[in-house]
DNA sequence: AGTGTTTTGTTGACTGCTCAGCAATTGACT
DNA sequence: AGTCAATTGCTGAGCAGTCAACAAAACACT
């Protein structure tokens, strides 16, 4: 047999590892719910996914200020896109950029009145997406189980 | 107490609830995953990810021609995306397009053998974060159980 | 107090996608 | 065969992010 055949062969096995096929159901899975509530969130309310995001951030604490940094981090982005996405809320009336005292660097971003409103409208159309696409299909024992296999991703890829 | 204290604190809560914090868990876990693999496939083997997983798809069955269409639903892709996707793929000598006998509007999508090249080097990369980040911080036995859970996930999306 | 390093946010140029609109081909139904 | 609908891929315009380069402020260390 020549090489290039080997090489046929061994591309075919990679391809149909099983491995591969898991790790490519988590990312898929992933990519269609986010799809799901994207879609969901902008038709309903007028707001991406990622905005929304931004608002759970904001309203987790009452009053809560956040710095631009801090989003970058949480949303896993970089500050440029951040420094945008904060324009394009801002324009919309959800957010508000405020100083922040004792770092005249700093940012602060936080959610005005209509951006609460907006966020309780979404979270509704959130809870209705997540409950049936993740919550359902689920096993009430897997539930558990897979928000802590997610949690040790998330953790190893956090740690390094 | 006002309604706009009552909003303030329906705000609160609804951006604490655990659904909302374990739903955040799995897309973040998800895109980081993504962006480690992305990156490592560009600096080591000039792909993108999305680049790969066509690979993945093309060298699945030897000789095995793809079509667009099949190619855009795999990767949860708009057509116009795909075009672009296998423009620069085509570009970088990973792919050729062929006519599908039978259908004069409908493209096919092969692998050359400069793209399984690529696609074995890549797939030893892929199976090394794989392992890091994906395999290794779960416990053994949650593995099984988060891949079905992700097949549930997976299916109940698909179906609807 | 002064100097080099790090952090923070902004900007210009680019990438990789989407959406809307299109032409070509195919299928479905009389 | 003839028409109307659906499918397939392509294109222009636009959006949401990246990266690289930057200025301003804060920090670290003599």
């Amino acid at each position: 047999m020549n090489p290039a055949n080997r090489d046929n062969d061994e591309a075919v096995r990679a391809a149909g590892s099983p491995l591969v096929h898991d790790f490519g159901l988590l990312i898929k899975a992933a990519t269609r719910l986010e799809q799901r509530i994207d879609t969901a969130l902008r038709k309903e309310c007028e707001v991406s996914h990622t905005m929304f995001e931004v608002l759970i951030r904001l309203c987790r604490k009452p009053d809560e200020a956040v710095s631009q940094r801090e989003l970058a981090d949480d949303l896993t982005l970089t500050s440029s896109g951040v420094t945008r996405l904060v324009d394009r809320m801002e324009g919309a009336g959800l957010v508000r950029r405020v100083p922040a005292p004792g770092d005249r660097r700093s940012v602060l971003v936080e959610s005005t009145d209509h951006g609460r409103t907006v966020f309780l409208r979404a979270a509704a159309v959130h809870a209705r997406v997540v409950e049936r696409y993740f919550v359902a299909p689920l096993h009430p024992d897997d539930y558990g189980r897979l928000t802590g296999s997610l949690g040790a991703i998330d953790k190893a890829l956090r740690d390094t």
